[in-house]
DNA sequence: CGCAGCACGGGATGATTTCCCGATGGTCTT
DNA sequence: AAGACCATCGGGAAATCATCCCGTGCTGCG
């Protein structure tokens, strides 16, 4: 199936380091070459514009606008672009976006550089790869009927995501838990990057359709 | 059943020309003595233990601890304290916190002359005192089961108030209405004082006995 | 007309969020 | 036992948000 030619690629990474790293195991096994390098989005998708690269390597956090804004934007002039997506962490927030953007992949950061190699091969021919973390992350995603999200969350953060449910402010868990309400805002950042909401209001209906919220118990469901 | 000495009463508010004030119409009468001023909670404390006063005339808003922190203060001394708060507006959430920390009336600021000196002697005997305004949105508070409570918000309020409960941010929000994302937050500000809650939890939990919140229709009702 | 109420947003200040980082202690594995 | 991994706790910095206060403009009403 491959042709003869080498598969031409596009770097995205703020590190200059971290390309050369890429791009001397991509080139090393010569079925590869890297026609470009890029530190930012907007370079990124002038690059992309100007060379038509046949699969772009793409870093998800970059200085501005992001990794996911990027693979939308060329993804937008060209619905057949190959973004394969990389990514410290295994986020699912991160993944979901990422895919529903376009991406034809997503790997973490400590994938390995031969399946790096196999992932862009794979790309180029239009199959996708996702990291075995994140593949897993996303399957309970979009499996998980709701009510089974909140098993995601530590002990801690199942309780103050109870207490926050209960009604009671930043302080207020603070002092019943006896931490910093530094901890508690930590801790809640990390609760909504956990379960993928981006308010409380989001919060409060994944809660309720786990049955965690007496007062607005599930249609059909008993009260008492 | 009023006995021969004066009433002996406390003034506190930061401003001294409106103690002032209040000490013309007060003293006017002959029937009361204005024992004492105080322009902060801590003042109006100290003076409140050595003068006990039969009536304090209070106002809520103070430089540091509110007029309600120094009136809780107050009654946690003495039980018999009778204060009477005074409010720039007519604020439910402000008349509530007064009366369960124990005052004994609740007047706005635009009250009569007359029904000031009126609401002292009241006070002195025990006699409770609301201002109309206050009484009104206290009793829609209380008496109102919840569902109607989002009746007091406005049209373009509740537009808002069913943005967000749609899970939009705050962003999302004012690109949608076409508003500046300061307008959505001075209104959500709006909207948690007049509803009462302390945070989007809260806010949801009304919403959801309002039937507002098709997620979380109440417990009983069909979905569909 | 004047005045009240609603809608809109600027300014200032303080709180919260987010992202980053390091420290600690427990568990599990090799 | 050493190392990896994770949960927990919080500090620092920058961005965002909440709150309070202010002024504008519009509308309806006595």
């Amino acid at each position: 199936m491959s042709s003869n030619h080498p598969i031409r690629v596009l770097l995205v990474d703020d590190h200059a380091v971290v390309r050369a790293g890429y791009r001397r195991f991509l080139e090393h096994s010569r079925m590869m070459e890297v026609v470009g390098e890029a530190g930012t989005a907007d370079e990124a998708y002038q690059l992309f514009r100007l060379m038509k690269p046949d699969v772009v390597v793409m870093d998800i956090s970059l200085p501005g606008p992001s990794g996911i804004e990027a693979a939308r934007r060329m993804l937008a002039l060209d619905g057949r672009a190959r973004v394969l997506m990389f990514s410290m962490h295994a986020q699912p927030a991160f993944a979901r976006q990422a895919l529903e953007a376009g991406a034809i992949g997503f790997l973490t950061k400590d994938t390995e550089p031969d399946a790096l190699v196999q992932a862009v091969l794979a790309a180029a021919q239009g199959r996708r790869t996702l990291s075995p973390r994140v593949a897993e992350q996303l399957a309970l995603h979009n499996v998980m009927p709701d009510e089974r999200r909140l098993d995601v969350l530590t002990p801690r953060e199942f309780e103050i995501c109870r207490l926050l449910l209960a009604g009671m402010t930043l302080e207020e868990i603070a002092e019943a838990l006896k931490l910093s309400p530094k901890t508690i805002s930590n801790r809640m950042s990390e609760i909504r990057q956990k379960l993928d909401v981006r308010s409380d209001v989001e919060l409060v209906r994944l809660a309720s359709a786990a049955g965690l919220v007496p007062w607005a118990a599930k249609p059909g469901e008993p009260t008492n």
